[in-house]
RNA sequence: GGGCCUGUAGAUCAGGGGUAGAUCGUUGCGUUCGCAACGCAAAGGCCGCGGGUUCGAAUCCCGCCGGGUCCA
């Protein structure tokens, strides 16, 4: 391909050599080279040997990385969190490109700076299991770069200045040019694609150089596997150079952790009580043979693990067992030092855990760290180590500001994941004895079910059911097993319909107090009118489309719903008159909704606020909603809000009202509002387009869409409702604000007034007089319970000479009036405890009752209460049933019991007879 | 966002249309110089809330509330 034949590499003497292994091309200066410098076709030869002139650590590094591109014309751009908050399609932060993802890289947003350098913390968590064991993984890394946007005509640079870059870059960091290949790598991902070289030293991708110059389309003339792309307008060099490699690779250390974090990975073998593997060189030497033959395989799943353990042990010479016992303990020390850091990030930038989205990565981490910590048995508290990564970071002093809520969560945390250990071990014993009873194997579907209801890891099922002593077989592809069980939910079908229509102009904005307008018809879809201008709010941001009347001279119709498609506003209308192009309408809005609307919605950003300076400032809102008489408003926390945190709240929201703060609405550049005032701005989402409106009220700045009232004062009164745990980690808010909110006050007044009416006293009185009642209540019951078996036994008493004999047996068959069934089984009974008797008994009681008692010797000799008792029911237009002691029943029919005693008696009779 | 599990005595849980149970804990009595242990006995339940089905619901169905948990 052309694509790699830049002048750069001829006008330096480079050659394109192909590599017989892998069939690659890769471009160098050195024709002895033979191979393509990429794993597995070559392997690690830095270890031991590093490849620049000095050591560097990761902030002396970084530093040489953007000072050195600061020099070359770039500026230096402040990192973003490694949560996506700009973006609503990844959680995290994976890669420094997406920092500027979707609507740099798409040309309608400039970009903070042009040509720019940044790094970026980035977390991917797709490795997981090869972090620790293969030398090299991370769940965390910096992603250093320098990108450049360049449009058609308005070109910075391109291919060979940026190879050009990397070239200077590395020789200045004191490598020889000579051991350097730039590998041919056409990249494509998201929607994007382009040429790229992968940059390979010592059989070390350092960096990548990306040309992102395609995006897929349908119907493109370029085809990569199998997609269509063309050529974009705006083309991008997307560059990414691994901080932590490069410092690896200027250590020669036998692994990554030892090179990025020596300081703690020390510390934690202390802890751990583990000899301090990497100063003793026969150790060393084990895992600089581990990383070298990782680094040249795929080493995920267990399978592919012990044919890395095998390979290892092999070269060494010595046992997979022995090599197991020296490495597993020194693994978990690498990823406990790398599961902490990715946690300092996680945490520091304000992800709460939960059991969804971003926040159910951090405790998957977060537990994966904790169990790794009991296998080493570390009994230091999990925050001790992430504040020692906190101090380790000098850099980043904003993880230091959250330290308190940092403590906080991870104790939280800590103190779940021990319940949810201590619940599933209890569960596992439990299931594991059943079957241990019934002399089966635990099936595998229970195995799934502990871990997918309770969250008990299969690893502890096993190690639990062992004790008890059943052995449990766990298939490698357990995970997947469960992934299978949770059907993916299906996508919903682009069908927005396309207007070919101007944007709408938005007289809301322009005019937010006004309720009427004049407009011009520019399209009629059925019932859907589309307008040149209006007043009419879509439905957007949590708030609901605005109603009211549409207008042509005496003909009125009224507006249901608006909607908002690319910027064309759609009213649907209850119309069967034929509106035109061209009409000129005239619209009024129900100034009461909308008025509703703007009162809560305002009011959202001074409760979402005030919550904020109530509970912390990791409060994040992750969903909002609006209506005219409630809203609410959903927050990340992790843990209930009290009641006092909740008064407190109201209190201050009600606060902001009485100052009568001013609402500025500001229309704003949108990198120059992140600037600004940063991520915050997307507590509602992200708002397309280069320009966003910025909403300020108070210390509340967000960017939103929404309509407001122009003073707090107007919101009137703001009432929270109640708040609920709407996700573990996720709470939700409700208030209702203005009329809205009095209506709320009186509602309840009307209640509590209810209540103490009907029990005669004030409202004050209320919880006192409510809980002696139910005191009294319950003794009554008591009392009343200990009555009935009283009247029981007197009953039986003088009853008892009622009975007829029946071939030895005394039957006693009667009518109790009113009594209920309570009564009837406590007298049945009663009579049922002398051997030879049988009691049928009825009551009148709503229906009928009948209850049917018979004795041990009657039983014997084949007296069957149930059997008695689903005839008797029979004939009075019900069912029954029973044990053959003792039986209930019943039905409808009163006037039958007589009829229905003498059956019962009959079958007795029938029975002994 | 999509699932699944779960709520019974102070605690841990069993039962799963037909008189609400076990163990521990509590209280009393016995035994003891006293304690522990043991023996006997008792107290302690809107079976989460509201509806429905049924002669009858802790149990089945629906809704709500609370707790847990998995997946994306």
């Amino acid at each position: 391909m052309d694509e790699y034949q830049l002048d750069y590499f001829k006008e330096n003497g480079f050659v394109r050599k192909q590599c017989p292994k892998c069939g690659k091309n890769f471009w160098t200066r050195d024709a002895e080279t033979e191979f393509c410098g990429d794993p597995p076709c070559v392997s690690y030869s830095f270890i031991g040997a590093p490849v620049f002139k000095k050591e560097y650590d990761i902030s002396s590094m970084r530093e040489a990385y953007l000072s050195f591109f600061e020099k070359h014309g770039h500026t230096r751009v402040s990192r973003y969190p490694v949560i996506a908050r700009w973006r609503d399609d990844i959680y995290l932060t994976i890669a420094s490109i997406a920092d500027f993802q979707p609507f740099v890289t798409s040309g309608l947003v400039p970009p903070p700076a042009n040509p720019l350098t940044i790094s970026q913390p980035c977390i991917r968590l797709d490795d997981l299991d090869a972090v620790g064991r293969s030398g090299r993984h991370l769940t965390t890394f910096e992603m250093m770069a320098h990108h450049c946007f360049n449009k058609r005509g308005e070109e910075i640079y391109w291919k060979d200045r940026t190879v050009e870059l990397c070239d200077s870059l590395l020789k200045s960091l004191g490598l020889d040019l000579d051991a350097v290949t730039y590998k041919e790598a056409p990249w494509a991902g998201g929607g994007n694609a382009g040429p790229s070289v992968e940059v390979m030293v010592g059989g070390l991708e350092l960096a990548t150089l990306v040309f992102m110059d395609l995006k897929q389309t349908k119907g493109g003339s370029i085809d990569i596997k199998g997609d269509s792309y063309e050529k974009m307008d705006n083309y991008i060099v997307d560059t990414g150079y691994g901080l932590e490699r490069f410092v690896w690779a200027s250590k020669g250390s036998p692994t990554i952790y030892d090179a990025v974090f020596p300081k703690i990975v020390n510390e934690l073998m202390d802890l751990a009580g583990i000899e301090h593997a990497i100063d003793n060189p026969e150790y060393a030497e084990i895992f600089s043979q581990n990383a070298r033959m990782a680094g040249v395989m795929d080493i995920s799943g267990q399978a592919n693990l012990l044919q890395l353990r095998k390979k290892v042990a092999d070269s060494i010479g010595t046992t997979v067992e022995k090599l197991q016992r020296i490495m597993v303990p020194v693994e978990s020390v690498y990823s406990i030092t790398d599961h902490t850091r990715c946690l300092a990030f996680m945490l520091g930038d304000g992800i709460i855990p939960s059991n969804v989205k971003a926040g159910y990565l951090a405790r998957l981490v977060l537990r994966r760290t904790l169990r790794l910590m009991k296998e080493l048995e570390i009994r230091e508290p999990l925050i001790e180590i992430i504040e020692m990564q906190i101090r380790n970071f000098p850099e980043y002093p904003e993880f230091k500001e959250r330290l308190d809520t940092i403590r906080e969560i991870v104790g939280l945390e800590e103190e779940k994941y021990a319940d949810t250990i201590e619940r599933g071990t209890k569960l596992v014993r439990k299931t594991a004895q059943h079957f241990k009873e019934k002399k089966e194997k635990m099936p595998l579907g229970e195995i799934i079910q502990l871990y997918d209801t309770h969250g008990i890891p299969p690893e502890i099922t096993r190690e639990v059911a062992k004790e008890i002593g059943i052995d449990i077989e766990l298939p490698d592809t357990f995970y997947s097993l469960v992934a299978k069980k949770h059907s993916k939910a299906e996508e919903d079908e682009d069908k927005a319909l396309k207007l070919d229509l101007p944007q709408t102009r938005k007289l809301y904005y322009e005019y937010p107090e006004q309720s009427d307008f004049e407009a011009t018809v520019l399209d009629v879809i059925e019932k859907n009118i589309v307008l040149d201008r209006t007043i009419f709010y879509p439905e957007g941001g949590g708030q609901p489309a605005d109603h009211g009347t549409l207008s042509v001279n005496d003909y009125v119709a009224n507006v249901t719903d608006v909607q908002s498609l690319n910027g064309v506003i759609v009213h649907e209308t209850d119309s069967d008159f034929g509106f035109k192009k061209g009409d000129t309408v005239k619209g009024i809005l129900d100034w009461e909704r909308r008025l509703a609307h703007m009162r809560h919605h305002t009011a959202t950003h001074i409760v979402n606020e005030a919550a904020k300076s109530v509970l912390g400032k990791h409060i994040w809102q992750t969903g909002a909603q609006k209506s005219t008489d409630r809203a609410r408003l959903d927050l990340t926390h992790f843990k209930r809000i009290s009641e006092d945190e909740f008064k407190e709240i109201e209190l201050r929201a009600n606060r902001s009202v009485m100052k009568n703060l001013p609402v500025h609405i500001d229309w704003m550049d949108r990198i120059e509002a992140e600037k600004r005032y940063g991520f915050v701005l997307y507590q509602g989402g992200v708002p397309p387009g280069k320009d966003i409106r910025i909403l300020r009220v108070g210390n509340d700045v967000e960017a939103c869409g929404g309509t407001h009232v122009s003073n707090t004062g107007f919101i009137g009164p703001i009432k929270l409702l109640k708040t609920e745990r709407i996700q573990d980690g996720v709470e939700r808010i409700e208030f209702s604000a203005g009329e809205a909110a009095i209506k709320r006050l009186q509602e309840r007044d009307d209640l509590l007034n209810k209540a103490s009416e009907a029990l005669r006293v004030s409202p004050e009185q209320l919880p006192d007089t409510v809980n002696r009642f139910f005191e009294e209540w319950k003794d009554f019951k008591k009392e009343n319970e200990r009555l009935k078996a009283e009247l029981a036994e007197a009953r039986v008493k003088a009853m008892m000479g009622d009975a007829v004999d029946v071939n030895g047996l005394k039957v006693l068959a009667k009518k109790i009036p009113h009594a209920d069934v309570e009564e009837l089984i406590k007298v049945a009974t009663e009579f049922s405890k002398n051997d030879d008797v049988v009691a049928i008994l009825a009551s009148d009681k709503s229906g009928v009752k009948i209850v049917v008692a018979a004795g041990a010797r009657a039983q014997k000799l084949g007296v069957n209460s149930g059997a008695i008792v689903r005839e008797m029911s029979k004939l009075v237009g019900g069912g029954g049933g029973g044990k053959p002691g003792i039986a209930q029943g019943g039905g409808t029919d009163a006037s039958k019991i007589e009829e229905a005693l003498e059956k019962g008696v009959e079958m007795v009779r029938e029975k002994v007879g």
